[in-house]
DNA sequence: CTTATACTTAACTAACGTGTTAATTAACAC
DNA sequence: GTGTTAATTAACACGTTAGTTAAGTATAAG
């Protein structure tokens, strides 16, 4: 099997349970609330399946309640994803530190110059 | 073929590409480097795979120098994926939010109790 | 006890991902 | 030209994923 990072990448590589993790973070739903949206594209096994890859991938909790399984968005699922792109966070605001050292350095630049 | 958030989790979930965007974060570099941590592990066609996953994933960008094939770490590949995520930071500070709610109440309590 | 609802499991299929080895292209060096 | 290095492409194998339909389980409701 697969480490948990990966599990969890792989779990958010589908629009269809991204789409489930966005529902459950408006509140707790049923499998066929999840469900609902996708039967006409596919059927209720099918969802059964998204829903375990979210489980197993730590991203949301399944409990019973009679013959229904309500299902929670775990709040800590996504934190180990989040911060592992964080690391990498330097390198998409690395233009904007860019222009910020040049502005910096212009506006210093101009305070040297009309200093001299 | 998928949307790009789907492509760039999917990138994600391996950790041979991780670890390759790793090495891509300490400076460019080229296919053969990103090679060499592997060679043991696997073949170099399967790293040109790996690479162009990262590419068509836009996670890197690769040029051409002779015969090398420098890659380089794209700034704002990860950022789809970052934002996506931090969507849900909320879910994750939640406990802490929940923490913070507490303390305050029981510091209030305590406060009220002494008043009365 | 029977029926309905909610969901899961089983069995199967098609597509995809990831690896292999062997052959190929491209640029350089002699 | 010949040979070497760097990387890719082709053809194939194999496991995994994602979907299907049909059957099964479990709880509730009449």
């Amino acid at each position: 099997m697969q480490d948990n990072l990966s599990q969890t990448f792989a779990a958010l590589a589908d629009p269809t349970r991204r789409a489930m993790l966005a529902q459950l973070s408006k509140g707790e739903a049923n499998v066929s609330d999840l469900a609902k949206p996708f039967l006409k594209k596919m059927s209720l096994p099918a969802i059964t399946r998204h829903v375990k890859v979210l489980e197993r991938a730590g991203l949301i909790t399944k409990t019973r309640d009679a013959q229904w399984r309500p299902c929670k968005l775990r709040g800590d699922g996504l934190r180990v994803a989040a911060d592992w792109v964080d690391q990498y966070r330097v390198f998409w605001e690395e233009s904007f530190d860019r222009l910020d050292a040049y502005l910096k350095k212009s506006l210093k630049d101009t305070k040297d110059g009309h200093k001299k």
